[in-house]
DNA sequence: TTAATTCACTTGCAAATTGCAAGCTATCTG
DNA sequence: CAGATAGCTTGCAATTTGCAAGTGAATTAA
């Protein structure tokens, strides 16, 4: 999506606003994961098409570089650029504004379902 | 999108993670815009459908509230909810991240293209 | 040295979502 | 009563997503 001459919010979201790129730089920022099956194996199970294209838009959008891996040819190393790092901030602020909210609604949802789920 | 269980950025996601959601409460929190044509009229160019769709989800999610204007009672006002407010750090910080990163890809835009856009 | 395994994808296809245009209903204004 | 207006809804084509299976090169195991 395209947003020229839109606000920094918009132009923001042209970027991340999707269901999983936030979801992998996570993965590449916190989780420290450099791997495409390192990325596959988290628990929001991306499928391995969108994925790869997620890797390829990011790094379109230099938020990710990659590189062969010197000591295994076949696999490729995915690291964060510092565009990427920082969105730190914007990952932090959703992970606080996901644990008040979010968190609630599971409270919620446990007590009206009687057992340990 | 269901994100049981998961971690509370990916929580957040299931709820924000898409194209417009952030759109339309950016709008309804700094823009102050309160009724269906104000946001149909962000530059943007969300379409009716879509924003109509959004207003629902959000409402569901507990972000808006709706009530019938008491002066004009075909127009409804739409007003972001605590929970909504509390999203202006994420807000603030994808602001400052698209200020930061996508003006100068304008800027970078702008010098390979001679004239005054 | 050949066979199986692993890594990083790619392809095919069905389902869901998005985007555009047109229409619709209730309310309001002249 | 005749538009105009606000807030949608509907239809449909195009794009995106999600699942499963397959591919090819590199590596490891027998």
């Amino acid at each position: 999506m395209k947003r020229k001459n839109c606000c920094p919010i918009a132009q923001a979201l042209g970027v991340l606003g999707d269901k999983w790129s936030l979801i992998v730089l996570r993965d590449v920022i916190f989780g420290k994961k450099r791997h495409f099956n390192d990325l596959l194996a988290s628990p929001e199970k991306i499928s391995t098409n969108i994925l790869a294209n997620r890797l390829k838009t990011l790094q379109e959008e230099s938020l990710l570089c990659c590189c062969v891996d010197a000591e295994n040819r076949r696999s490729k190393i995915y690291t964060p650029t510092e565009k990427a790092q920082d969105l730190v901030p914007v990952l932090v602020e959703l992970y606080k504004w996901g644990e008040k909210y979010n968190d609630e609604v599971d409270k919620v949802n446990n007590q009206s379902q009687a057992g340990p789920f």
